[in-house]
DNA sequence: CATTCGAGCTTTTTT
DNA sequence: AGCTCGAATG
């Protein structure tokens, strides 16, 4: 290992910055440096136009190389295709859409393809209408797992217990379902944490596993035992709110093709052609849908690179890519090597980075670029230090005429970009945060929101519960709770149980009758649904609701600018046909609003930066236990520590030209200081590739080559550790158990069907009868006088004559 | 019922 | 360090 050190070669700071100014010009004028995705295919030997005449094909085929061309003609059955990183895979994928189309294979909506992110859909999309013109703007059947997922779900909701106006509940709403659900259980939300449920009921989800079918083992690992219980109370209460979660969508749709052969039929024969993308990234359940729907035909591409699978976290199963050739027999392998993106040192050094890696299917990337620059290893004092020297290089670059746009700043977490955003705002260069909070996540979005969806789902109690006090009306807990006290009895929606109350002596004079005037208020836009356009509406909406007074009197800084996003929010959604088409699309793929406001260095996360490729890419933070994180080795070990290599890996690919490389020798994390030591990574860089060079701040610290020589044992040492062994088996065992995750087995259930409408089921006889005795929480003891529905007239001994509802009177 | 203050907790990554 | 949540107070 030591002889694989990187050679200190410290050079004094003036000279840093004069060599690199060289190179900055050199790299220019070069004419690879320009921007665009995965550069054309610069063919040596005339191999192209040979194969361009021979085959006399289509334009779209000319410039692929002999490999990328099998994986695009290769149409009938299972297709493999690994592709390293920059060897043009959406590329295929996209050639291959546009073939099948060009071919008369398939119409567009016969093609499923199906992507891992929002992003990675709508390139694509935008590509094959490059590539085959309009023809393919119709492609309903391309999107993400999720987005598929629902579109099938709505169409047969009623099979799985839903309608097809169901919600889809992000995060958030899961979390606040689960604290309800415990509350409502008893459980002690300190010591079983809400969170740490629904993040284990979704990683059930996302081994495709019921309620029913959780090992017993893990569902007595929560709550004392009641983990299974919980999940199911959990469904049971989605299904009230007519309500799925992330996880649902995929789950109810393997259900709903499970239980109804002839609708899985119906998939099996439209999807004439499937195509995968970020096959590495698929988990259990994804995978099961895929099996299913490609059984049919068995026309299925999937492109991936094992090597580059970083979402195992979430449940994603590099199996899946090593075990396609057993599941679909006959399939053919295309390996996809030839690297289009990066210089020959940056090549080098991500591949003997990830060469650490065991259990690869072991790909050699090669490019016929030149060497390039030399990635670079900078070590710096603190991440001031750090943001201060990234800061610098970049004006240097810019200086010699590099495009902002053209640099990327990849870190490992989010915190960690905030001391980029800060010096960047100080030097006043211009940057943009990718993948922070979300459009659609931030407070007031989310407000306006449940406006829409208690409009038109009145069944959503989330929704409801979100905004009945928002604006400050004066109701409460203590109101809440009435109406959830009713809600629960008689399982119907809170705005239902509200819709009651109103009418009765329950809750408070005041209170009601604000409750009256917002019901009504809801009912009242409810009927101009289909009279206003969807953006008018929701003006009206939140302009009589007192919603958008209530940030305009408000004085703190934000307060403007969330005008100004329900501004957006209104202009956003009138280029919807309808709201329902809003409210769908804005809960799967709404994204922060795309104004283009010149070039912008980018500052992502490393998981962000999957696909996408940058000239220059900075990669800050290489220390252990943030990068690889700790809780990555804490968690899963040994393969914790291969999917950060893995991450590492994604992260020197993505650079065309340079690749610059930083660690601090202390840190803030939970804001103390913390000294740290740097990434085990730095030394599993080939030594012949990379430079190490001084912060461009000058700050004179040589500290790297010492500092790895000290702690070369310790590094050694920590596998042997009984902690650490254990962590290595705890991770074995998950992942053998999520292997045989099944499902199988019959629908479970007979759903727990309400109406969303605010349809009185008074009809229902009441249980008491005139002149009976009853007891009621608050009013005391009482004679029924007159019995109408649910709503009893009582004459209380103490309170006087009161109309209270039948749930919360009993026998006395 | 609203506001204020303190305690405790968190910080990977995403649909 | 900053935030969210809960308890105490007005």
């Amino acid at each position: 290992m030591l002889e694989s050190l990187p050679k200190a070669r410290i050079m004094g700071a003036s000279a840093v910055i004069r060599a690199r100014r060289n190179r900055s010009r050199i790299a220019l004028t070069d004419p690879f440096s320009r921007a665009g995705l995965e550069a054309p295919a610069p063919q040596p030997g005339g191999i192209a136009a040979r194969a361009r005449a021979a085959a006399g094909g289509p334009r779209y085929l000319e410039g692929l190389n002999a490999e990328q061309r099998a994986a695009v003609e290769a149409l009938d059955g299972p297709v493999l295709v690994l592709a390293g990183a920059g060897t043009g895979k959406t590329r295929v994928l996209t050639t291959r859409i546009a073939h099948i189309i060009a071919e008369g294979r398939a119409r567009p909506y016969e093609i499923l393809a199906v992507t891992f992110t929002n992003k990675a859909a709508r390139e694509m999309k935008d590509r094959v209408a490059m590539l085959a013109g309009p023809v393919a703007e119709g492609m309903p059947w391309l999107g993400t797992f999720h987005a598929i997922s629902t579109k099938i779900l709505r169409r047969h909701a009623e099979l799985v217990g839903l309608k097809s106006s169901f919600t889809i509940l992000d995060t958030d709403d899961q979390i606040r379902l689960m604290k309800q659900v415990l509350q409502a259980e008893n459980i002690d939300d300190k010591r079983w944490p809400a969170r740490a449920l629904a993040f284990q009921i979704d990683a059930w989800k996302n081994r495709g596993l019921d309620p029913k079918h959780v090992p017993a083992g893990e569902a007595a690992a929560f709550a004392n035992g009641k983990g299974a219980a919980l999940y199911t109370l959990y469904q049971e209460r989605l299904k009230i709110l007519n309500a799925a979660d992330f996880g649902d969508l995929l789950l109810e749709c393997l259900r709903l093709l499970r239980d109804n052969p002839e609708v899985l039929k119906q998939y099996q024969d439209r999807f004439k052609y499937m195509l995968v993308d970020e096959y590495q990234d698929t988990n259990a359940i994804q995978y099961m849908w895929l099996r299913l729907l490609a059984q049919g035909r068995q026309n299925v591409c999937c492109v991936g690179d094992d090597d580059q699978s970083i979402y195992g976290w979430r449940g994603a199963e590099v199996d899946n890519i090593l075990r396609f050739e057993t599941d679909f027999p006959g399939a053919k392998v295309i390996r996809l090597e030839r690297n289009y993106r990066s210089t020959g040192h940056i090549l080098a050094v991500a591949a003997g980075l990830i060469a650490h890696n065991e259990g690869r299917l072991g790909k050699t990337l090669f490019t016929d670029d030149e060497a390039g620059h030399k990635p670079t290893v900078t070590g710096v004092w603190d991440s001031e230090e750090e943001a201060r020297s990234v800061g610098e290089e970049i004006e240097q670059l810019a200086r010699a005429g590099g495009a902002y746009d053209e640099i990327a700043i990849l870190v490992r977490a989010s915190f960690q970009m905030r001391e980029f955003e800060e010096r960047f705002i100080t030097l006043g260069l211009p940057y943009r945060v990718i993948g922070g909070p979300r459009f659609y996540e931030r407070a007031e979005i989310r407000d306006a929101l449940a406006y829409l969806r208690c409009v038109a789902q009145p069944a959503d109690d989330l929704a409801f519960e979100r905004i009945f006090n928002t604006p400050r009306r004066g109701l409460g807990d203590a109101t809440l709770q009435l109406l959830h006290d009713h809600s629960r009895r008689q399982r119907i929606p809170l705005m239902q149980a509200a819709q009651f109350m109103v009418e009765t002596d329950e809750l408070k004079p005041k209170q009601r009758q604000v409750l009256r005037g917002l019901l009504s208020d809801f009912a009242r836009w409810a009927g101009l649904i289909d009279q206003k356009p969807q953006g008018e509406l929701t003006e009206m909406i939140l302009e009589e609701s007192g919603y958008t007074d209530m940030w305009r009197k408000d004085r703190t800084a934000e307060a403007a600018g969330r005008l100004e996003n329900l501004k957006e929010l209104v202009r956003a959604m009138e280029e919807f046909p309808d709201l329902g088409a809003f409210l769908e699309h804005i809960s799967l793929v709404m994204e922060a609003e795309g104004k283009d406001v010149g070039p912008r260095v980018s500052i992502m996360t490393l998981h962000g930066a999957k696909g996408l490729e940058f000239e220059t890419v900075f990669l800050p933070g290489w220390e252990e236990g943030l990068f690889p994180h700790q809780r990555s080795l804490d968690e899963s070990g040994r393969a914790g520590l291969e999917e950060e290599r893995r991450l590492a890996y994604v992260g020197v690919t993505r650079a065309r030209r340079r690749a610059k490389i930083y660690f601090a020798t202390n840190r803030r994390i939970h804001g103390l200081w913390q000294t740290t030591i740097p990434s085990r990574f730095l030394d599993e860089l080939p030594a012949g590739h990379v430079e190490v060079v001084e912060a461009a701040t000058g700050a004179a610290y040589g500290g790297y080559a010492q500092s790895r020589f000290a702690n070369m044992d310790s590094f050694g040492s920590s596998y042997s550790t009984p902690g650490w062994r254990r962590a290595q088996q705890r991770g074995e065992e998950t992942r053998s158990a999520a292997k045989s995750g099944g499902f199988g087995g019959a629908a479970r259930r007979g759903p727990l069907q309400i109406e969303g409408e605010l349809v009185a089921s008074s009809s229902a006889e009441s249980g008491f009868a005139k002149g009976a005795r009853v007891f009621h929480q608050k009013f005391g003891y009482g004679a029924v006088a007159a019995v109408d529905g649910n709503k009893l007239t009582v004459d209380f001994d103490k309170a006087g004559r009161k109309m209270v509802l039948e749930s919360f009177v009993q026998a006395a």
